[in-house]
DNA sequence: ATGTAATTGAGAATTAATCTCGATAATAAC
DNA sequence: GTTATTATCGAGATTAATTCTCAATTACAT
């Protein structure tokens, strides 16, 4: 069993809840997958795959990963959540470009020292972050360059 | 004449768009109020004082006030946009509480070094930035010790 | 094997945001 | 000032992501 799964059936065990199939098929699809996804994105791949899950059951299941720290949401501010697993995966931020909504990854490790610093002046207790910044691209900078301050 | 709605209509008049009272209602509104806001929130306000201005009306504004650096959207992962006037404010990010939704204000100004790298090493012209940070606050964490990880 | 209660799929409901369209009114030209 | 043009308006319909409902299924404990 890979230990994504591993992790996950030991939150299952120590919440009381249910190993299902679909759980199962949902977080292996996702761990296959490399990169970012989305609901109907992941649907309709099982759904090529053979697979019977519905959305609810998706909608349902990705609350579950994120709480057991497998998978966190990114926003991409296209009017829908975006996923990625981040298991095994370093820790990075995403620069999106606001015309053609190309996404660069890229590692800022100082916002760890960042998260400490909140957590001690506000007494929190620091779960996690999201950075976005945005902007645009050499080709659509070129492309658009009616647009002011180019 | 306050100078953001200066700013506002110099960019009316460049774009070729038209100066209308709602418009005027609307980012009139929004610079007198303090902190952050939400189209419900602001349509409610309006019409509390009196104003016939539409929600329609709002959601297209909006844009336009973004567009030309008045005000930027935030999110707050609660299902809808969220909004803060930036004209005239320090650059800031935010810290929310995921038990109660209380949101702490922080500067983070090498954020500012941050994007200057960025648009460097990938060629992007940056246009700004979004941090989150999130986690517990002292009195969610204490009120709800069943959760792992206080 | 049996009982229980968590989980499922299908579709209805909700809700933020966008779109449509006829009426209104801001601007420019005369 | 009058007129023509067309951006903008309000009201309500539409879209689309997400959540909810409910009867049927099924995982798990006993
Ligand atoms: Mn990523
Ligand atoms: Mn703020
Ligand atoms: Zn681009
Ligand atoms: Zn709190």
């Amino acid at each position: 069993m890979t230990s994504e799964l591993q992790i996950f059936q030991d939150y299952i065990r120590q919440r009381g809840l249910r190993r299902t199939p679909e759980r199962e098929e949902i977080l292996r699809e996702i761990f296959e997958v490399h990169g970012h996804f989305d609901v109907d994105g992941l649907y309709l791949q099982l759904k090529g795959k053979g697979s019977k899950v519905s959305k609810a059951s998706i909608y349902r299941a990705l609350p579950l990963f994120i709480d057991c720290g497998l998978i966190r949401e990114v926003d991409f501010s296209d009017g829908h959540w975006h996923y990625e697993h981040i298991y095994g995966h370093a820790d990075h931020n995403h620069l999106r470009c606001l015309g053609c909504g190309e996404i660069q990854e890229f590692e800022e490790p100082t916002l760890q020292l960042l998260e400490e610093q909140l957590a001690h002046k506000y007494h929190y207790q620091i779960k996690g972050h999201q950075l976005q910044v945005y902007g645009y691209c050499t080709a659509c900078r070129l492309k658009d360059w009616g647009r002011q301050g180019v």
